[in-house]
DNA sequence: GTGCACGCTTTCCGATCGGAAAGTCAACAG
DNA sequence: CTGTTGACTTTCCGATCGGAAAGCGTGCAC
């Protein structure tokens, strides 16, 4: 009845073949907005323009799209690691920690969605956070709190406990983009905004007590 | 079948009377976990060991049921205003703004539950969001940002926009309380713990660049 | 041609949702 | 005794949930 022409190579409105991609998108948004116990799979479906069982079909649990759409955010930012270790062997800890924080300012500025997420299971016990943690962000995690134990060893940062200062910059640089609704409507100010970004990567470099940086080539 | 004995003076499974305070802090806890979305009367109920229409009966709706559970979180915390502001008086705005940071750290530590309720509906903007913020948080940013322009004008305090260190420093501070079971499984420490509490205020006042208390005569 | 894989739709199921409606019971006022 | 009030239970409703099952249509291998 409202599809007389389904399946062509050129369609109106649904493009074919692009049904997976389409619904990872939605996910991604519905997933952030509403949580995982929030987000059905009609509202998924009804976000990319399709029927809500060809989620179903491609993913066939809720459960596994939840997992995918977070594998998609760390494409890029996981395969960095390598790269922070090689600019602490060549620069140091505190430089290598530095350039984490603001690459961090900028995943997060690009990709509120993730730490949306996150912020939804992080608060109970459950198994997609432990398979969320043990697999995304405990190697994050490790690599921040060993340059911070490294970075104090050569007095080029601040002291503290490495895993409470680790939680504690998380918190100061995602909170407004996170919850950027709330942010603008307080603030009257866009938190997404260029200075708004750059002003987040200084505080969060300040408070950890990292020097200056002795040169900047980018941006 | 399951009450043969209803209604008595002293029952033994759930105490006659006691319905609406048990709803309460049941609600309280379902909230703070699941959302307003993903919380279910029935669900309310059952943690309270109750019939889930009694919350219909006690609170109209369940949206109105959320907004009493909000309001009791600020019983105490919202009438602390003026002491603050009589601090500021006597002791100057970086003496109050310290006052300030430390009981917000407490409220937090004790009540996690509100700034997890908070962040499920920072992320959109909705009515409960704008009657949240108006109601209670604007009172609170308006007092925190005021005490802040103040205090940077006397250069008692570091510089930079009031409104974003605002949320920047409520971000440092509820991290590791609102997502508690996350910063115990990376971290393996507990964050309610009476240091880590301490060390959180110490971290706060020092990203603010507050100066030490001349004399603290409690705790 | 025939068969099959794949993207997608349609229909259906039991479970659960928020909430309306009506009833049950004890306490209390007159 | 009668009426009323309020805490609480029971039953029911339409809507929506995640997902199983069975198709439909096209393109490709043969």
């Amino acid at each position: 009845m409202r599809a007389t022409q389904p399946q062509l190579r050129h369609p109106v409105s649904p493009p074919f073949g692009e049904g997976r991609n389409r619904i990872l998108a939605a996910a991604r948004e519905v997933f952030s907005t509403s949580g995982f116990e929030g987000s059905s799979l009609r509202k998924i479906a009804e976000h990319a323009g399709l029927q809500h069982q060809l989620v179903v079909h491609h993913f066939k649990a809720k459960d596994a799209l939840w997992r995918e759409v977070i594998d998609l955010f760390f494409k890029d930012f996981g395969s960095q690691r390598t790269r922070w270790l090689a600019i602490r062997d060549t620069d140091g800890a505190a430089a290598a920690l530095r350039t984490l924080v603001r690459e961090f300012v900028v995943f997060t500025a690009r990709q509120p969605e993730f730490h949306r997420i996150a912020t939804f299971e992080g608060r109970t016990d459950n198994e997609r956070l432990r398979w969320l943690l043990e697999k995304h962000v405990r190697p994050f995690y490790a690599i921040s709190t060993a340059l911070m134990h490294e970075a104090q060893a050569t007095g080029s940062m601040r002291s503290g406990h490495p895993g409470q200062l680790h939680y504690a910059v998380i918190g100061l640089i995602t909170t407004g983009f996170v919850f950027g609704p709330e942010y603008t409507i307080m603030t009257g100010q866009d938190p997404f905004a260029h200075e708004a970004v750059g002003a987040v990567m200084k505080l969060a470099c300040e408070f950890l007590g990292l020097p200056n940086a002795p040169r900047q080539n980018s941006s």
